[in-house]
DNA sequence: GTCTATAAATCGATAGAC
DNA sequence: GTCTATCGATTTATAGAC
């Protein structure tokens, strides 16, 4: 076992501090958890973590950008395998029960969104995750039409912010309402297959 | 002119103190302004704010009941002339321009819900009021396609629940990324009307 | 690079005078 | 019912030791 070098022991303190101060964000929420809890339940002091980020909310950003790229890893896993459209439904509507279900995630980004949005270093730089985002599902659209012969009524960005900002709205509400359920999302994303058979004819 | 009686009084400083805390909580957020910042806008002090409020979210709560009652007013009169329905869908484009694009009302009504959902005195209270708002424009859109004589493809509670998630979704991006524009609601509830009209035929 | 100690500032809420 | 004064608790961020 060789010992690590400057670099990736800093690397490494950095991931531990994103890993759990994902958690914290994902169960208690961003502004509820203190620094010092992050540091403390990561096995560091707090100045570790201000030795690894300017800011809170440079940490904020960091753990969205990785909670972000796993729940894009995890649908288009979710939706990859299936057989023909109905079975990529059955597939996304159970991702989405997981997923959206899962209120955490949802809650996180609009949370933080919501109280960092006056902050000027920070309202750019969720603009452009936003853009990253919507493109990503967009291409996800555009290659699972193309894969089941389909035409959809609309461009796959326009289709990709529908079911993005529906998806926030319902994981918002569902967040302190639970009965809610997911299924508005499975409806739409069939109505628009719905249509798009009717095009491709 | 009659002195006011004690109650009138009363009821007098809560409207004021109600009215600045809309402004000041719609502009700036609910988090980032203290209690003394709306007492001293509204020409009182931090005590008469706690006669009248037993705790910030208190207030927070009068607020949005406030502001909530305003917007759907707005929007059942803003759709409640025009002609048939493609006129209606023009008027409900214009509202959306203004008011998902006034972007401090879901803004607030997210912030809002997101910091207190751990308070067990606030989540059934936000509960309560999702189911409320829901059914408001469940009844509007009955009331829309009754005047129209259409039959929607889904109950209207369904078609509700989606239309005001992807409106609150959108109004959740458009607070830090402006550029976004509201025409999926728009497009969201044409492609309702266009299946409508299929159905009744 | 990390830790300890502390600064600095804020804010929600309360107590008591009027 | 409202005002003044203050408590009490918290948190972000920094300074300096190791």
């Amino acid at each position: 076992m060789a010992r690590l070098s400057r670099k990736e022991s800093h690397a490494l303190t950095r991931e531990r501090l994103i890993s759990t101060a994902s958690a914290l964000f994902l169960a208690d929420g961003y502004n509820v958890t203190s620094l010092e809890r992050v540091a403390t339940e990561a096995g560091f002091s707090k100045g570790a973590v201000y030795s690894n980020f300017a800011t809170k909310h440079e940490l904020g950003l960091a753990v969205l950008d990785r909670v972000r790229l796993e729940r894009a890893v995890s649908l288009a896993e979710a939706v990859a395998d299936a057989g023909d459209a109905e079975a990529r439904i059955e597939a996304f509507a159970a991702w989405a029960e997981d997923n959206i279900g899962d209120v955490g995630w949802t809650t996180l980004e609009v949370e933080f969104a919501t109280s960092t949005r006056h902050l000027p270093e920070v309202r750019p730089r969720l603009a452009d995750r936003r853009r990253e985002i919507t493109q990503i599902v967009a291409s996800l659209i555009d290659q699972q039409s193309e894969e089941l012969g389909l035409a959809l009524p609309m461009p796959s960005e326009d289709a990709a912010v529908q079911l993005l900002s529906l998806g926030i709205g319902l994981g918002v509400q569902r967040a302190f309402d639970p009965e809610l359920p997911v299924r508005s999302l499975v409806d739409l994303l069939r109505s628009m297959l719905d249509r798009a058979r009717a095009v491709s004819r």
